[in-house]
DNA sequence: TCAGTTCACATACAGTCTGCATGTAAGCCT
DNA sequence: AGGCTTACATGCAGACTGTATGTGAACTGA
């Protein structure tokens, strides 16, 4: 009776495993964007999720574990918006923009911003959150810089590529406040331009 | 009427709820400083205090509107740390970058970073914590900007302010959490210069 | 100056939450 | 087929939040 045929009765471990996390993951993402990870609680979850707080402890330490295969969840999607934009046909330059753009466009999905740049950096730590998309995505801004501004030393471009990674994020979430957003992406492309200083073709005026 | 003699042994109403406030406003920072907001408990902070949880929610509605008070003498130390370095002599474009100094110094006091960029954003919310800077000190940037880029439109620059503000945020935040503080200003302040373009003598290359 | 009222706080309590310990039925391995 | 492990469910202990209530000291007006 092992067979692979849709036997919705009886499921394997693995699937079983595999379905209760998924609910369960996501039942508490909900919870977490809308109501914020300090007042969402564990039953709440649960029930949201069709399973007891048994099955909960079970997959997960605790609260905060949870929390956190939450955000790694929400970490990979972007990366792959990311990724998924930059061909790798472009300059450096263009590349950088481009990137840039679907960063922004990536962040835009219901609770991105809030997971990611308000309750993560509180509930896990800020420097477990940047490790989180250091694993992720992250460099890539750092290692754009360095190709596009190529040469031009000046700064310290790790420093700098944090900096900049900052303004992004509130980027992100002055757009998903409901700020203009065509007025945010044209201020953070400006900010990114003077960044990168002058075209390479045409010689550097300093 | 009522005598204003110093009595010192039978103190009056004001002073004792004064004196409660501060040392449950103080208690509670400590605490939150170093657990964070949700690991903080109001009998920690009241046995911190030295009075009872009594005294706690008469003074303050409930642990958030503590915290917020916290929040909000923070934030004016903060406004004080800048006001106090920006004398008015001097051109827009050198007040601005003084200013941001003492925005980088004002914030190395220990625990301030958390508070305000981390704990407050969760706690709080966004908008309420940017509200608070608001009122306090924030848009000294803004108006910073509109004048040192005088005429020079190109740029949405309430947008730009605000992804300015982000990186000087992060840039506190480096410096708190141990980066090379050297690497993190210069940066910072590079990336100010060149938000706010060439200077106005020297006619711009663009 | 003194009775009534308000204020500053302490104590007690109800409801909820978290994490763990224990129980059970179903896969799973040999 | 039998033992072992997995995937949950249930029950419980400790702690916490916010509130209701009690008490003595300060304040106010006559």
């Amino acid at each position: 009776m092992t067979k692979t045929a849709a036997t919705p009765l009886s499921r394997t471990n693995r699937e079983r495993t595999e379905t209760t996390r998924l609910a369960l993951i996501e039942a508490a993402r909900g919870l977490f964007v809308s109501k914020g990870y300090g007042d969402t609680s564990t039953p709440e979850i649960a029930a949201a999720a069709g399973i007891t707080r048994g099955a909960l402890y079970h997959h997960f330490v605790d609260k905060r574990d949870l929390f956190r295969q939450v955000l790694l969840r929400e970490a990979e999607a972007v990366a792959a918006g990311i990724e998924a934009a930059a061909p790798g046909q472009l300059t450096p330059r263009e590349a950088l923009i481009e990137g840039s753009k679907a960063y922004l466009d990536a962040m835009t999905v219901p609770g991105r911003t809030r997971l990611l740049l308000i309750e993560g950096p509180a509930v896990l730590g800020l420097a477990e959150v940047m490790a989180i998309d250091e694993a992720t995505s992250a460099n890539s801004l750092r290692q754009g810089l360095e190709r596009a501004r190529a040469g031009k030393a000046e700064v310290p471009l790790d420093a700098l590529a944090r900096l900049l990674s900052a303004a992004f994020d509130r980027a992100a979430l002055e757009i998903d406040a409901g700020a203009d957003g065509q007025d945010v992406r044209a201020a953070m492309l400006w900010l990114l331009e003077q960044a990168l200083g002058s075209e390479p073709r045409r010689k550097p005026a300093a």
